[in-house]
DNA sequence: TATGAATGAGTCTTCATTCAT
DNA sequence: TATGAATGAAGACTCATTCAT
C-alpha cells in the first residue's frame, strides 16, 4: 500500500553491497573503459559520493568488483559434492557445472575478458585470489588421485592444467557466443551449450583414460 | 600555379591503411570504451579530421577495425596446406597453427573479447564474415572426411563444432593468460603454451577416434 | 537510567576551542578557498555536524577564526612593558617584538593575506577589532609623546602611521619569505630576520629623530 | 554596425594571451584555491578545453600566471631612467615608482600573497625568476655606488636588502589596505599612499645617510 | 587533401551541508 | 550532545566531433 519502498537506507553494509553489485554488473557489461560511475550510482540507488566514500575511486571500485566476481564464483563452486561419485561421473559433473557456471554468471567471463584486455593490471593487486580457487583445484586433485588409484585415469595429469582444459572448453563458446553466432551461423543457445558440455566431458575423459596400448603391451 | 604538391598523390589508400592499422592496435589494446581517437590519429601520423573524413566516426572506425582483424586472420589461415598430410597430422597441424595464430596476433583475441563484451552489436553489421571463415571450415571438413574414409576418425563430427573445440582449447589460455598467471600461479609462456597445443591435439584426436568397442562389437 | 555519560559534561566550550584552533590553522595554511571542513573536523577531533551546530557554516567559522587571530595577537602584544625604557629603547623593543610576533605566529600574517585577498569582505563584519588593536596604538602614542617631551623625537608623528611603518618593515620579509628566497636567492632565516629587525629599528629611529638642521637654524 | 565583434578567433597566440590574462586576474582576485577554471574560460572568451590544451592543467596555468606577473612587473621596472638623477632623487624616484607599481598592478601583490600562502610551492619551479628581477637590483647597486662615491650614502648597504626595505614599506599598506581600513580606521586611498611613499623615501634616505658622527670624528 | 583551432557534452571527483538516529 | 550516512551542486578535466582555413 505504501508504494515503492526504497531499499534500506542508513545501513552502511547494505549500501556497500548494493554498490558492489551494481558495479560488478556495470563493469561486466560495459568493460572498464565503458563503465560509468553515474550508472553504478543510479543502479545502486545511491548518490555518487557514497561510492567514493566507500570505495575510493573508480579503479578501486573496479578492483573490488573484480575480486567480488571471484568470490561469488568460489561460493558456487564449493557446492558440488563429488566424493560419492565415480571419478568419471565427478569429472562429468565438474564439466557440466563449469559450463553452467559460465552461462549463469555471465559477469564472470566478462570480467575475465575485461581484466585480460587490461593485461591483468588490477588482478595482480588482489591478494588471496590463489586461495579462492585452490579448493577447486584440490577437489580436482582428489578426483584425479582416486581415478588413478582405481586404474581409470592415467597418472601424471596436473589438476591445474586439467582445470584450465575444462575451463577452456566451456569458456570459449560462452564468452564468444555473439561473434560465433554471426561468423559461423551457429545458433548458440542453452541446448547447444548443453551438448557442448557433454562433448567436453567426453573429450576430457578420453584424455584422462590410461593408454590402452600400455595395458595390452 | 598549382602550388606545393609535396605530399605524394594517391596517398589516400596508404593513409587509410595507416589509420586502420593504428585503429586495430588501439581498439585491441584499449577496448572499445578505452580507445582514443587522438591516439589513433597520432599513431597513424594523420590529423583527426582525416579519420573522420575517411571513416565517418569512431563507431564506423571500430567496425572497420573489427572486420580488418578477421581479414588478417583469414590471410594467415589460408597458408596451411594439409592435403598431403595424414588426417591426424593435419589435425595436429591445425591445432598448432591455431595456437600460434592466437599467440602471434594478440589483437585478434582482444577484438573478439571486446566485441563480445559489447554483445556483438557491431559484428552483426559486418557482411561477408561468414565467407571469411568458411575456407577454414571447408578445409577441416575435408580432413574429417578423409579421416573417416580412412577409418581413423569416427563419422558424424561437424567441422564447425570441431573448429570451435580447437579454438576453445587454444583461445582460453592465450586470452586469459594474465589472470591465469595470478590466480593459478602458472608461468604461462610460449613453452607452456606449446605443450598446451600438444595436449590439445592429443585430446582432439582422442575425441575423433572411432569407438574401439564399436569395432570389436 | 541516564545511560552512559562517558563524555565529560560541559565539553561544549572545550570543543568549540578545539574547533576554533583547528579552523585557524586550516584557514591560515590553506587560505579561504583551500580550507576543508573535513580537515578541520578531523584536526579538532569532532564530527562535522558539531562544527555546523556551533558555528553555522564555513563562512561563519572563517569569521570566527579571523577574529580569533586578532585576539591571540592582542594577547601577545599586551605583554610588553615599555614604561621604564627610554623612548629609543621602547621603539627598538617594539620593532623587535613585532618581528618576533610575525615570525612566531605565522597564522596571523597568513590570515591577513587571506582576508585581504578577499578584499576584506569578512573583516568588515567583525566588531571590536578597533578595540583589539587600540592598546598597542595608545602605547605607541605614549612612547612618542615621551620622546617628543624629552626632545629625542620630532613632533607630529601619528602613532597609527608609525605602527604601520613598523609593521611594514617586519611583515614583508616574513610574509613573503618563500618568494623572496627564490627570486633574490636570499637565505631568509631567523638570523637574517633578526638583523632585519635591527635595521628596521635604526630606520624608524632615524625617521623619528628631530631635524638636525631645524635645531641649528 | 555589425554588433559585438568577438575577439580574433583561430589565432592560437592571441587565444593563449587572453587565457593568460584572464587567469592572472582570476588567480589574483580569488587565490589559488578559489580560482575557477570555468570563470577563466568565460573571461577569456574560450571553451575550457582550450585552457587544458594550451596550459595542461590548473596548476600549470597558475604557474604561467605567476610567472607572467613577474614578467609584467619587470617590463614596468625597466622604464625608469635614474642615470641622470642625483642619488637621492633616484632613490626617491624608485620608492615612488614602487609604490605606484604596487597600487596600479594589484594582481602582483595578490599573486605574491597567494604564492606565499602556498609556501612558494610553485615559485620554486619557475626558472629565470632571478633574471627577471636582477636588472632592478643592478640599477639599485649603481645608485648606491654613485651615492657612496659622492659621499652622500654610507657604504656597505646591500642593494637587495635595500630593495626589500623599499618593497616592505610600499607593500604592506597596499596589500593589507582592506584590513588596515577596518582595524585602524585609516582611510587608505591614493592620497594617503602617496604621503606614505614620501615618508618611505625620507626614511630610506635617512637610513642611507653617512653617520654624521663618523664624518665629524 | 589536409589540419590547427575550437567546443558541447560528458566523466570522474570533491565539498559544504544536512539527515536520521 | 553527538555522529555515521547521505547528497546536490559544483569543480577539474576529457573526448568525440566539427569548423575555418
Amino acid at each position: 500500500m505504501s508504494g515503492n519502498q526504497k531499499p534500506a537506507r542508513r545501513d552502511a553494509a547494505a549500501t556497500q553491497r548494493r554498490i558492489l553489485d551494481a558495479a560488478l554488473s556495470e563493469f561486466a557489461t560495459q568493460g572498464h573503459g565503458g563503465a560509468r560511475v553515474d550508472r553504478i550510482a543510479e543502479a545502486a540507488g545511491v548518490s555518487k559520493p557514497m561510492i567514493y566514500s566507500y570505495f575510493g575511486d573508480k579503479e578501486e571500485l573496479y578492483k573490488a568488483a573484480l575480486k567480488e566476481s571471484y568470490v561469488q564464483i568460489r561460493q558456487g563452486e564449493r557446492a558440488i559434492d563429488t566424493d560419492h561419485m565415480s571419478p568419471e561421473d565427478a569429472i562429468r559433473e565438474l564439466v557440466t557445472f563449469t559450463m553452467h557456471h559460465f552461462i549463469s554468471k555471465p559477469w564472470f567471463t566478462s570480467m575475465l575478458n575485461t581484466e585480460n584486455l587490461r593485461k591483468g593490471v588490477t588482478v595482480q593487486e588482489i591478494d588471496d585470489l590463489n586461495d579462492i580457487q585452490s579448493p577447486l583445484i584440490s577437489q580436482l586433485g582428489e578426483i584425479l588421485d582416486r581415478g588413478v588409484a582405481e586404474g581409470r585415469f592415467r597418472p601424471g595429469v596436473d589438476p591445474t592444467e586439467l582445470y584450465i582444459t575444462i575451463a577452456s572448453l566451456c569458456f570459449f563458446p560462452v564468452s564468444n557466443k555473439y561473434t560465433l553466432r554471426v561468423v559461423f551461423n551457429v545458433p548458440i543457445d542453452d541446448a547447444w551449450l548443453k551438448r557442448r558440455a557433454e562433448d567436453a566431458g567426453r573429450m576430457v575423459l578420453c584424455f584422462l583414460r590410461p593408454e590402452p596400448d600400455a595395458g595390452s603391451g
